[in-house]
Parts: structure tokens; C-alpha cells; sequence
DNA sequence: GTGCGATGTATCGGTCCGATACATCGTGGC
DNA sequence: GCCACGATGTATCGGACCGATACATCGCAC
């Protein structure tokens, strides 16, 4: 997951390892708190090893005013690599059941503006059956099995499946504005939306779907 | 929080590895997916090396009849002992930052029936605390950085800035009643409430508000 | 001039997961 | 009769990720 994440953030730029994290913890924010170095650096060098990364020593823009006195260490940028592009091209389009886990499904789901339609649409609906199942249980653990459980265990199965419930509809609105090619819900002052790099789909509705 | 757990469940009952991983499940299907034999199996070897449980062959009740012949391996009971005891008292009423994550809440909440009161409102709160910053962090991205974010990178802030606002408004509720002395909300019918062991608060309230 | 918070790189031990292997039991189909 | 299959049951291995920790620099406020 992290390695998905990784590639992507710097297929948009080149970055050093504390910039990555910042950017990380901004994309993926929802999901996860915060990624820690002890994963990061490690999974770095293993992106390097492969190939799909190469590190450069920071070279100061102004390099002749200030030759090695100050010496400006660390500061090791990662730039991504035509193998690392396509590594990444291949792990956005790839789906199975980590898919469609809290984590899997966010990191994917953060990348969606360089995933094509198909796949889009291939995982909302995945994600979709995965918390319907999810929700099942929960349903079956509130109905039948009540009585072994005691009163918080109760009001936790409670909240989750209310949790359960809200993600599919919005997992239904999410599908239903798919599949009429439609952009993600837009603010309802319509200033948002990012710079468009390479296959986000066109954004033509500027429908919201007011949220009282 | 795995050690917490299996301690808690071993509580009410001893159990055989398969048994514990269905308990698991059912007491923390809101949070988790399901608790995985890699971490099950070394744990249980751990606490036993600590002296928390014991692990015994299953005699089978009629261990006469069919003295060695089918043999019936397998089956490794376990038993908490009062070391182990002593332990999970020890983990349950500790709180720290841990404490507050997703899994390390719902681990303690699922357990509150056997936590003392003042430990449960601590919780609670950091809890809160917790998920209000992560929200003000959502809130802030989706101010100030929003146009630096792509409509899907939005679509799932909002989405995990909504869950959190949720949490917090139930977390508010379960705090309200915490403090009035009433067990959690209880489900409309009344008939729920496990059995009382040790420390459960009295839950003299039936009042339960509403959810449309 | 000095302390302190942000920036920055890095490692280590430990927890937990996913895949895999293997054995037994009951049940239903042929 | 028998056998395939799903549930029950124990167990290990490699790998992903985290939390704590260490250490160095930079800019700024006091």
C-alpha cells in the first residue's frame, strides 16, 4: 500500500522523505493517522532497489555561491523512474480482496483521478460488497447473538453498523455519479477540483448533492 | 491490544485457539475484520511464557470409554490464571495515546463492562480529543489546501470529515450518560444486557433516545 | 547566546497480517 | 459403501508497518 502511495505522490514531483510524509498524511488523512519513518525509509530504499525510484543528494540552486563550507547536507530527493511509472500504473489497476480492506480501498480510492473508468467502477462496486457483508455481520451479531454480549459491546456493534450503512450509500451515490460519467460530488461553490495532469475524466456535471 | 483482548475473553470463560478467534470476531466485528492466526498463535505462546495463562490437552469428558485408540488430538485449551488476571486489570485501567486510536478504543470500549467508571470517562475523552483534532485537520485541508487536492482526494475528506464529526456526536452522547450514572443506551425492546460478572456499573436508567 | 520547535534522515524491536500447510470431523450425494 | 467438501482445529514463515529513539541543522524569539 505504502509503495502505491509512494509512486504516486511522486509521479506529480520529485520529493525528499519528510515532504513525502507531509503529502502522505494530507492525501490520505482520512484514512490513517500519520506514516511513520520506521516505514518509509525502509520501503524507500526497497523502491530503489527495484529500480522504480533513484535518489539524488540535493543540489543547491545557487551551487557556486556556496561551495562546501556551509555544505548543506541530507536532503536526499527521490525522483520516480519510467519503470516506477508503469510499476504504478500496474498497482492502480490491479484489484483484489486488499482492495476492498479500510486501508487498500483509501489509498486506491486517493489515486482515482490516474484510474480509468473501469477500474473505478470495478472497485466502488468491490468496496461496496465488502461493507454490505461487513454490515451483515454486525446485523446477525445485533439480532441473534444479542443476548451473549453485554451492553457496550452492543453500542459498539451499534455505531459500526451505522457506519456500515452510511459508507454504502455513500458508496451508492459514488457508483451512481460513475456510471454517469460524472465527476465526485463537487462543493457547492464549485471552486475545487485539482490541476488535471494526465486522466482524470471530464468533469462536466456540477451537480452536489446538497448535504443539510 | 491482541493480549488485552485474549486476557478479557479468557476471563469468561477458557477457551481453544479456533473458539477465541470466533469470540474475537464476534466482540470486535465493528472494528476489525478478523483477528488473524499469525498474531493469535505467537501471542498465546507469549502469555503463557509470562504465566498469564495456562494451556491444557482436552481431557474429553468421557475419557474412559475411548482410552487412546481415535486418539482426538489437538485441541489446546486455555486457561487465564490469576497472574493473568492481575494482568489484564493492570492493561485495562492504564491509558495512553495508544489507547485513544481506532483499534486500541474499540479493544478498551468492547471491555468497559469490566472497567471502572472514571477509567471509562477518561477514555472517552481522549478518545474525543483525539478525533476532534483529526477532524480539524480534515476541516483545515478542505479549507486552505482544498484547491491543491484533486475532487476524489476531496470527495474522501469529506467523507472521513463527516465519520468523524458522527464519532464525536456519539462519543458526546456516551459521556452525557457516563456521567449520569446510566449504563449505555440500551436497545428499545429492553431484553438485552449480558450477564453481570464483576464490575459492570448498575444500569438503573431504561431510558434509550431515540434513532430514527 | 541560547534554548526550542520545525525540519530532516535513519534504525531497531515488536506487533500483526496473509499465505500456506496439514489433520480431523460430520454430512450429504452418488 | 465411499468420498468430496466445508467446518473445525493447530501451526509457521516472510513481510508490512508502527512506535520509540537517536541525532543533526535551521531560524527565531527571548
Amino acid at each position: 500500500m505504502l509503495e502505491l502511495a509512494i509512486l504516486g505522490l511522486l509521479q506529480e514531483a520529485p520529493m525528499h522523505g519528510y515532504e513525502l510524509r507531509k503529502e502522505l498524511t494530507a492525501k490520505l488523512g482520512a484514512i490513517r493517522a500519520a506514516i511513520s519513518y520506521g516505514s518509509l525509509y525502509p520501503t524507500l530504499r526497497r523502491l530503489q532497489a527495484a529500480g522504480w525510484i533513484t535518489e539524488a543528494a540535493e543540489t543547491p540552486a545557487t551551487a557556486e555561491d556556496v561551495p562546501a563550507l556551509t555544505s548543506r547536507r541530507g536532503r536526499v530527493v527521490y525522483t520516480i523512474t519510467a519503470e516506477g511509472k508503469e510499476r504504478f500504473a500496474q498497482l492502480i489497476a490491479q484489484t483484489g480482496p486488499e482492495t476492498y480492506g479500510d486501508t487498500g480501498f483509501g489509498v486506491h480510492f486517493a489515486f482515482f483521478s490516474r484510474t480509468d473508468q473501469a477500474t473505478r467502477l470495478r472497485i466502488l462496486e468491490g468496496r461496496r460488497r465488502t461493507i454490505e457483508e461487513r454490515r451483515e455481520g454486525l446485523r446477525d451479531m445485533l439480532g441473534r447473538a444479542a443476548e451473549r454480549l453485554d451492553a457496550y459491546t452492543l453500542e459498539l456493534q451499534r455505531h459500526g453498523l451505522d457506519a456500515c450503512e452510511r459508507e454504502v450509500r455513500w458508496l451508492e451515490e459514488l457508483i451512481a455519479n460513475e456510471r454517469s460519467g460524472r465527476a465526485p460530488t463537487v462543493p457547492p461553490d464549485g471552486t475545487a477540483g485539482g490541476r488535471r495532469e494526465d486522466n482524470s475524466p471530464p468533469p462536466p456535471g456540477e451537480t452536489r448533492k446538497e448535504r443539510p
